[in-house]
RNA sequence: CCGCUCUUAGCUCAGCCUGGUAGAGCAGUCGACUGUAGAUCGACUUGUCCCCCGUUCAAAUCGGGGAGAGCGGACCA
């Protein structure tokens, strides 16, 4: 696969195509970042942009995961001390999901975006920037609550992160798609360069299939699921016969095939009673896509195929997590 | 600071005027049917009615106090 394919494998937007064929063709080194408010625990979402991220580790770029606390704390998920102790739990999981140690710097906001400079641009920004603007860029992040005025400071700060983590590209899902382009059209009126983004896409609700929405109250499979968790959400996901529902909706089993399974897999192996067939192999997403499309793959199998997978991909993480909570 | 409105199930809300210890829709749970899920059918669960005091035989409902949230308060119309 050529540099440019891998950067840009299952993403959904490239911003733009000629800026980031620049970056591909040169790499090594080169930084990009994913911001993260911390979390204790990592859920499927955090995973789809590491996913990301491996790849681009894999051609030789430098990772940069903004620990954003100071995001967390405008975001009011609580104390300083609170937050850092969940970033600290992020950050061991994601080295035990598979970034490599020595292509991945953590940064926390609040060592960089409390100082005179970046401040002052803040305010900068403050000024250039509409209301109504800041708003929409945060409207599908925060969704909830009348706005606070964080809220609109908050994606003008994202917008800085980006200059002040001397950044080549930014990634980030296809919710942080407004909060990008909000970056690119004020970053130069500091007199900085406007970045390259990735956006990845944003996977459907695993029980009903509706996609687009952020979902809100959906069942997420996260790091500290069991493999018995993993099989009864695995199993209760929405999953017709077909690679394309009707309507709005998708299929998130071959979603979560496509986004998580096969991005870290050479080839996967669908364990199947000889009543059924006998047991069925897949080097990528298309082959199975289309056989559970055609029938030849029931969902029952490739839902027990799926949750083997994930737990695999899971259970490093989250023997982590455990040794962390033991301590 | 002043004014108006709101606060009842996980969510959106009805009930309050005309007191009698609470309802709908959605969600959720469980079965049936499919070798998954969904759809469909059948059954079921859920509550400090924001808090305190008072009136009353009896308060979600009436009275007083308090808290939280939303909106409004130049001019023009």
């Amino acid at each position: 696969m050529d540099t440019y394919d891998l950067l840009t494998r299952n993403v959904d937007e490239v911003v733009t195509d000629e800026e980031v064929r620049e970056v591909a063709s040169d790499p090594d080194g080169k930084r990009v970042y994913v911001g993260y408010e911390p979390s204790g625990v990592l859920h499927l979402g955090h995973l789809l942009t590491a996913n990301k991220l491996i790849d681009l580790q894999n051609a030789g770029m430098q990772v940069v995961i903004l620990l954003a606390d100071v995001h967390a704390y405008l975001n009011g998920k609580g104390t300083f001390e609170e937050i850092r102790e969940t970033a600290e739990q992020m950050r061991a999981q994601f080295l035990a999901y598979g970034l490599e140690e020595s292509q991945t710097e953590f940064v926390y906001g609040s060592s960089y975006q409390l100082e005179e400079d970046y401040v002052l641009d803040v305010h900068e920004l403050e000024l250039s920037t509409t209301l109504n603007r800041a708003q929409r860029a945060m409207a599908e992040l925060q969704g909830d609550e009348t706005a606070k005025v964080s809220h609109v400071v908050y994606p003008l700060m994202q917008a800085l992160d980006i200059e002040y983590l001397d950044l080549d590209l930014a990634v980030g899902g296809m919710d942080q798609r407004k909060v990008h382009m909000l970056m690119r059209e004020e970053l130069p009126k500091l007199g900085y360069d406007a970045r390259p983004c990735l956006h990845t896409p944003i996977v459907a609700d695993l029980t009903t299939g509706e996609g687009k929405m952020s979902s809100s109250t959906g069942v997420t499979i996260s790091m500290e699921d069991s493999m018995a968790d993993l099989e009864e959400k695995v199993n209760s996901a929405f999953c017709p016969p077909t690679r394309d529902p009707e309507g709005d909706l998708e299929n998130p089993v071959l979603e979560l095939f496509e986004y998580h399974v096969f991005p870290r897999f050479e080839r996967v192996l669908v364990e199947r009673p000889d009543k059924y067939g006998g047991d069925l192999e897949y080097d990528g997403y298309e082959a199975l896509a289309a056989d559970l499309g055609s029938g030849k793959l029931h969902p029952a199998d490739a839902k027990g195929t799926l949750a083997s997978y994930l737990d695999e991909l899971i259970a490093p993480g989250r023997e982590k997590l455990r040794e962390i909570r033991d301590e």
